[in-house]
DNA sequence: TCTCGATACATTGATATACGATGTATAACA
DNA sequence: TGTTATACATCGTATATCAATGTATCGAGA
């Protein structure tokens, strides 16, 4: 079973993460680490794969850059219809959220 | 992608399904339709698998019997085990949920 | 100056999961 | 008699996550 992170949402927190503007991988799993209070460390195996699958689909565009620590580094940013795929996912998790813990609640 | 249902999440509504008391497997897919509101729809071929992890992993113990209509069925009933499996199950569920949608809610 | 830790990229292989398609069989009912 | 609903199950495919591994650079401190 998956632990770390429930399976279906890392698209999703990525999506997120870049919603406040360019970041690069690392700078990405930094601050998911730290805006979940060191609850979450997404391993680079799920990360880097996940920021492919966002280029592929056109979610994100991805250009080389240089870092605020002076390194080579990728940066990722949001396009168009990955803001609107923010907007959509994060109202699809709600739903099945919904759904599930209603589920769950009843006696 | 998977869209029916959040991914790593079946077991979890398997169990809850168990928990009043016996089912067979299609009787199962039929109270989550039910409870669902006709949302979910588990396929078969993802609820019988499902079925067996929770044999094999202790969680669930199975028995032929005759369903309600009759019919030789195979019914599934939580053990103990089974029972704390969804009580810490359940819980981790509302964790993974409250980290995301909190982190989605930050501006 | 040399080394080490932190930063930054990426791939590979193992494992698990979900789903669509398919196949079997029986009971009830029209 | 045939069709629908019930009930079991497996197979192949696509996808996801993660651990492990590999490369390279930069800055700080020994």
């Amino acid at each position: 079973m998956y632990r770390e992170l429930l399976p279906g949402t890392l698209d999703l927190l990525v999506l997120k993460s870049l919603a406040k503007g360019p970041l690069h991988g690392y700078g990405i799993g930094l601050y998911l680490r730290q805006v979940s209070g060191d609850l979450l460390q997404v391993g680079e195996g799920s990360l880097y794969p996940a920021l492919q699958r966002l280029v592929v689909k056109g979610w994100a565009s991805a250009k080389w850059g240089v870092s605020e620590t002076g390194r080579k580094a990728r940066f990722y940013e949001l396009t168009g219809a990955g803001k609107e795929q923010l907007a959509s996912e994060s109202a699809e998790f709600d739903r099945m959220v919904n759904m599930i813990q209603q589920i769950l609640r009843t006696a």
